[in-house]
DNA sequence: TGTTAGCACTCCAAAGAGTTGAGTGCTAAC
DNA sequence: GTTAGCACTCAACTCTTTGGAGTGCTAACA
């Protein structure tokens, strides 16, 4: 069957009236909000095929219709063409630069929570080919090390480090000397087991201090790779009802608290959507907990090939247009702090 | 009236039954349950001595006793009281040793709400009156200054600044130099206006530079004084219908969540109570939200003046001494990892 | 004097019956 | 192709009933 321009017309105000209400919409509704001065029972033929087409169902005989899965993919689609219509931005909101990257993320996880009445969702960004800038050992007190290094992105890490024996301040930077030399500029896979070697090799003295801090290091530019995920407004899912009784909430919320599976989130390799901006709707969430759902992702960029994801969780009548607005404010905000400003990224 | 050793027997078994099955308790099953070998009739009389003296209520005419915020009360002190005589610690938890106390945090609270079943929070260490240990200032590119700042208790911070003019190496080490001369031991109340003038007045050149330095290192270490809180298991507290509907279990998510209002958990000036555990009952507790639930805190310590606050959150009718255990098992292993091997805290 | 049995009473919760209203599908007429 | 009309369905609400758990009170008992 064919979807006409009626059938598209009708079943936009299915799915806008049911955003609204979050009711099933009846047909005399439809009759009298479409503007297409048709009568109730015209419509209900025309809803009979879309619900025949799998666009819309009843969730009981004698109800009204609601949108299937199919559905809103078919709203979400038409709406992200025409996006580019959308020129009103009422709704402006402001990062306060301050220049430590935690603290923007936490913000704007915050802002968009607030903003939205849905779960968001943020998380740091993702180096995967971090370089060592420099390494600065300094000696702490006797037999203790700070070792800070910094990684491409000024991201800057750092480990206390206790060793047996105590190494005078000129030794220290001896070996720092050392790790430069051999470190600068690699990235975490170029760091393997033959370069340590050659460097202990290189060391007349402290091998043994030489390998605790090699580990020390490594293991810090591994941590990079971790990705941290901060969330806010989560709470908000419970104002929606239709997302199952306490119990099925409680375990999306515990999954979101406790960052279960989250990772599925982050995008894979197949790469381009719409100005990177992804929409799953019910089951096509990565997430089975989040099956009755809809998410919105986005990616942001903080410098090249250095990237991170948001994500906005809420029902899956949610606001998507006001949810695509919000994060294309977010994406271009943060793009000016970094980009521009060339802000402080920091762990 | 007297709270004859009958009484408090008739109470304890009361408290006991409704914490176990959350449903008001009846004189029948008080009857059979205490091994007092008394009739109903006799409990009833003595029930309703006890709801006269406070200690319990009853929801509505012909429903079974609720012990009250005062019958929790007594309960709690009693138990607090022959605490000591709980030695069986069937519940064993292990805190992997890990060295970033961010880490360290992070998965106690985990694992105080996995194993109680409650909502949990924990507060980074509170240090108050952190003193410089040192400062190492270290060139990252043209105009951008990494400074690393060691405070006591080996707290870390760090802050990159970009500044106007290219101060080269050799210069930088002087400032260093100059930095740790006049800053060394100092907490942050003792760095004030007049020392920085003096120390720019040392300075012969970059005056504008190390003012922006000072500025940072004193940003960084009164961040030192912000507490960071952790939270878990909160949407455990779906799990207890008796804290609200939806809408108040929803508020009071949302203030653990946004982290609002938790700082007045942080225990004031007044000091001492069991072992520096502080139970609040109901509307003993200092944050409105939480009114009708009981939270139990705990002070653990780093080492000495620097403290940060454990804390359980949980319906009126908590398991309180499996809570205490609970907080007194992970109270000992923190200070077996920094007192004895002497991790490394970090901020 | 303390304890107990018995009884009338209260109230909640669950179950059932009846009503209402929104919505549908189908058919026949326009 | 569109519409009016009708019979039907079903959730949601209200009202009532019923059963059970629990209480307070009183009178009898040890």
């Amino acid at each position: 069957m064919e979807l006409d321009e009626r059938k598209k017309k009708i079943l936009n105000v299915i799915i806008q009236t049911y955003l609204d209400t979050g009711e099933p919409v009846g047909s005399r509704t439809i009759s009298r909000l479409s503007g297409l001065n048709l009568s109730s029972a015209t419509i209900r033929n025309e809803m009979s095929d879309l619900e025949e087409m799998g666009y819309i169902f009843q969730p009981h005989t004698s109800a009204g219709r609601i949108p299937s899965d199919k559905g809103y993919r078919f709203y979400v689609d038409n709406m992200l063409q025409d996006r580019t219509e959308e020129v009103t931005r009422e709704n402006e909101m402001m990062v306060e630069k301050v220049d430590r990257l935690e603290q923007i993320l936490k913000q704007v996880v915050r802002m968009l929570a607030a903003n939205t009445n849905y779960a968001s969702i943020i998380t740091s960004p993702q180096g995967r080919r971090s370089r060592l800038k420099f390494i600065q050992l300094s000696r702490v007190d006797k037999g203790q090390i700070l070792a800070v290094m910094m990684l491409e992105g000024n991201v800057v890490k750092h480990r206390v480090l206790r060793i047996d024996e105590d190494i005078p301040e000129e030794d220290i930077v001896k070996i720092n000397l050392l790790f430069n030399t051999y470190l600068q500029g690699l990235t975490l896979r170029e760091i393997n087991m033959e370069l340590v070697q050659t460097i202990r090799r290189q060391a007349d003295t402290y091998k043994n201090a030489i390998g605790m801090l090699l580990d020390a290091i490594v293991e810090a530019i591994q941590e990079e790779d971790d990705t941290e995920f901060y969330t806010s407004g989560t709470t908000n899912l419970l104002k929606y009802p239709e997302l199952g009784n306490r119990e099925q909430t409680g375990a999306l919320l515990h999954a979101l608290e406790e960052r279960q599976g989250l990772e599925q989130l982050l995008p894979g390799e197949d790469g381009e959507d719409n100005n990177g901006i992804q929409v799953y709707i019910g089951s096509e969430a990565p997430i089975q907990t989040m099956k009755d759902c809809s998410i919105v992702t986005a990616t942001y960029e903080l410098e090249e090939g250095v990237q991170g994801t948001i994500g906005i969780i809420g029902p899956k009548r949610m606001d998507y247009k006001k949810v695509v607005r919000n994060l294309e404010s977010v994406m271009s905000q943060l793009d000016a702090i970094f980009k521009k400003d060339g802000g402080e990224p920091e762990s």
